[in-house]
DNA sequence: GGTATTGTATACTATATTAGTCATAATAGT
DNA sequence: ACTATTATGACTAATATAGTATACAATACC
């Protein structure tokens, strides 16, 4: 039950980028240094990010990527689901025709409250959220930088 | 953030396991012909459950497999720790060492309430839970059996 | 005691996923 | 045109998954 480093350094990009919104457009290389993550795996969960309409990009020249919607209408449910696909613990959650025995299957409908339990969390935090708590965290303007 | 199929398995063969108490001790061999799972892949899963504490083998002609204790002692968060390890979507909310974010992070606050919403659901379900609910779902003696 | 039956343990393997790196293309500003 | 920047796709090493195979150990029954 673990969540890839997409899910995990892509929420933190979001995070990142959501702190630094004032000086649109951010530059991709200054997450990357920031957040120490490399730049050409930075590049591969923004991509998933722009296409999910989260983030929008500038090409070139004082370009960047900044958050396509205010923060407080990006719930990470979106976010994850963008970077690590469905949340569902089985397959046959969200598709019941992947396994003959979904219908009768009381396993399956535990994995079912799972999803539902995590959802419940997922859904229920915007990007804002976690923007006010970091501020609430590190209320110093800056400390922030050297995290 | 998935399951793997030791944690699936595993609480299929425990159910299973359950619905046949009364005829202890259970063959590897049945569970694995009604379940549709190897019998060698099943002695990997049902491995790490003897040593839990929760399955008691009897070995030898007659031997076979039995709960270790009642099945509503027998709780859902135990017999995925045991099948899966632990149950935290990131490392870091497990040991805040493996990372030097760990105090500043809030997206690693997230990971944890995540956590605790799964473990939630996991914890408060008992292996009686789901038999009860499968002989809910299929009230026929012997219904279970073809699926 | 011999033998069939059953679980135990270890080693091995094929495949898929993860977590990147690297090179190159596209685009925008100067 | 030149430079800065993101976009994309090919490639790769390491790890995890999902098993299979084989030999071994314990036990019950005759």
């Amino acid at each position: 039950m673990k969540l890839s480093t997409k899910g995990q350094y892509g929420t933190r990009m979001l995070l990142d980028l959501a702190l630094h919104e004032e000086e649109a457009p951010v530059l991709l290389k200054d997450i990357a240094q920031r957040q120490q993550i490399s730049l050409g795996y930075l590049e591969h969960l923004v991509t998933p990010l722009i296409a999910g309409g989260i983030v929008r990009s500038t090409r070139g020249a004082k370009g960047g990527v900044s958050l396509a919607k205010p923060s407080e209408q990006i719930k990470l449910s979106e976010v994850i689901q963008l970077l690590e696909g469905s949340i569902a613990p089985v397959a046959c959650v969200n598709d019941p025709a992947v396994c003959s025995r979904s219908e009768s299957c009381v396993t399956r409908d535990i994995w079912d409250e799972l999803k539902q339990a995590m959802d419940g969390v997922l859904a229920s935090t915007t990007l804002q959220n976690l923007v006010q708590r970091q501020k609430d965290k590190q209320p110093l303007e800056g400390a922030m930088y050297y995290i």
